[in-house]
DNA sequence: TGCATTAGTATACAAAATGTCACTATATGC
DNA sequence: GCATATAGTGACATTTTGTATACTAATGCA
């Protein structure tokens, strides 16, 4: 195990890419992102629980990880948007497919689940 | 978020399929048993770096999820086989292609894979 | 007799991830 | 003047995850 990086040092491809999705968060974060760039507050509203703190870390974790980009703009009120990278956007086909196994096999959503149009889902 | 289930409750069903597959080893557990069951020491062995009590409580996760089926046989030396369920199985894509992703896009794995043939890489 | 093997459990502890709460700056609206 | 909004940060508490070590019981082997 000594030839890997410093920091982060996973054994196996699966564990890499776990490691980068694996957050708390960031599975939902990314799946947000999917349809397009959001901005902090627009993103926090969309997960109700996360906190300022939590939310703000796993963005940067993402943004180090190279999956997120974000845009500062020199704003008051300030204003930051985020939105996946190229690398980020490789991610589009697990993250769907982890959605759907989700809803179909994760007790909780595998129930009720009248169809609703997306938007709600998440 | 008081409708969830008492002890796990994810926000969205991304959130709940990584909650299922998301620790330290599961993804890797789950990657071995795709090609057969496994002894309980035979993926220990696949795996250094875990301990014995990780392996055990990994293992004990992703049974009460459904996802592997434990075998015990009444011998001595004691004999216990862990094998992919029916909903396991479903898992099987999702697993290969984060296995994919890392190997392409974690650092660690994007660099030096001259092609080994397959048994290695995990 | 003594040691190895199997699949664990018990205990104690360390470290990492996650969470709460209060706080910031500046501009706008009332 | 005061509250609101933005996108955070800092100190701290808690929860989860991981580690090390020792222990189990029945059998095979030397």
């Amino acid at each position: 195990m000594e030839l890997c990086p410093p920091n982060r040092s996973p054994g196996c491809p699966v564990e890499g890419a776990l490691d980068a999705i694996g957050g708390k968060w960031k599975g939902v974060v990314l799946f947000h992102l999917l349809d397009g760039k959001k901005r902090f507050n627009e993103l926090r509203r969309m997960m109700p629980g996360v906190t300022q703190r939590m939310l703000t870390r796993q963005l940067r974790e993402l943004e180090a990880d190279g999956l997120v980009h974000r845009e500062v703009y020199a704003e008051v009120p300030p204003r930051v948007e985020y939105s996946l990278t190229a690398k980020g956007e490789t991610l589009r086909d697990i993250i769907l497919a982890l959605k759907a196994w989700g809803e179909t096999h994760v007790p909780y959503f595998a129930l009720s689940k009248p169809r609703l149009p997306e938007a709600e889902t998440a």
